[in-house]
DNA sequence: AAACAATCATAACAGGTGTTATAAAGTGGT
DNA sequence: ACCACTTTATAACACCTGTTATGATTGTTT
């Protein structure tokens, strides 16, 4: 392969595994997603998937971390030109679980959660980029004091980690017992836990 | 056995399997905890599981009623006595998972949810129970709409499944990434999605 | 063209899985 | 003491699991 397409380049063979391993366990579970079922689905053997990974655990990790990837992605690109207000609630709007891939991504991040318990190794991994996650939103609650959207008495830390909880709970909802929650709802919910933070 | 004490009769055997499978599933994940574990668990042999549940999904489920069970009571035992907004309070707060029992109930539930995708009947079960969950949540809010406590206009449906979503996020959170959430800022963030629905 | 390394396929291993059938042990009623 | 019934143990079944080792194939470099 002389030249590298961008698309190429970003979606190596180990985003394509972990692509395929995402699809099947959205739609069948971890369980029954099996070394040998990834490989079917990508249409390869498991010598493929023992080659870029050295066991099954590296690959769950790598796929809780395109997962996490994936949801920076989208909230950056839904609120690029947009400031204020508006744009943390578009933010928020851009990561619940509202379409087939963001379904995908959350069923996903909600069975490596499920997964967890007994294996430390990906509970602290877990825990670093959910901090990762955290800080970013805490350098943005901070433009909005800067800006003076926000109030200035406020404890960054506490909203951010109060506002991730709020969001965890509305995509689980979402999965586990889902509902229309119509786009109206949403908003209304992020409105009102944002109304306490708002500078008057 | 001549008398059942009303403990023996509450804790029969399938609670007692239910209880061993629960604490493996917390400690361990669900990927490990086999009928062969709980059975070793419990000090007997897989016959006694497969006597008392067709087979594992069965098991799964009843621990499900289990948990949502236990919840349920932990909030009435500690709220009763308890009026107006308080009440609603300290109900939240007896429910997240802030001890080592509550840890296990919501690893259980969270073990269960994440291994819900493709298994169509638990989901419904869950879904099921949800919404009996919700519709206490819903008697509970109209009291207080009666009552004068919150205002008249309120929507209940939609305020009770926003309630269960900051709930389930919160507990969500304080496993999947534990920090330090003291009960006053619990307290915050109760009294803060609280704030909206006071009658003024 | 030869050598090297990356990529992938194949197969075997040791062990564990849920499920099922069957036999043993225990229990209370008559 | 016998019987019916519940409860538990044992063992086997068929299958799947992650992991590992070994070859074949391919591509790149020298």
């Amino acid at each position: 392969m002389t030249k590298l397409s961008v698309e190429e380049k970003q979606s190596d063979r180990r985003s394509q595994v972990a692509s395929a391993a995402m699809k099947l366990i959205a739609e069948q579970g971890l369980q029954k997603t099996s070394l040998r079922a990834i490989a079917h689905e990508l249409g390869c053997t498991t010598g493929v998937l023992t080659h870029y990974f050295r066991n099954k655990d590296e690959l769950l990790l790598f796929m809780l971390e395109v997962v996490m990837e994936r949801l920076g992605e989208k909230m950056a690109i839904a609120v690029e030109d947009i400031e204020g207000i508006e744009r943390l609630i578009v933010m928020m709007l851009s990561v619940l679980p509202t379409t087939d891939e963001l379904r995908q991504i959350w069923r996903v991040w909600l069975a490596f959660v499920g997964h967890m318990p007994g294996h430390t190794g990906l509970m602290e991994e877990h825990k670093a980029l959910y901090q990762e996650f955290k800080a970013s939103l805490k350098s943005e609650f901070a433009v909005f004091v800067e800006m003076g959207v926000f109030s200035k008495g406020i404890d960054v830390e506490f909203e951010a980690a109060a506002w991730i909880a709020l969001m965890d709970g509305i995509g689980v909802n979402m999965l586990a017992a889902p509902q229309n929650y119509s786009e109206e709802q949403l908003k209304k919910i992020i409105k009102r836990q944002m109304e306490p933070l708002i500078n008057k």
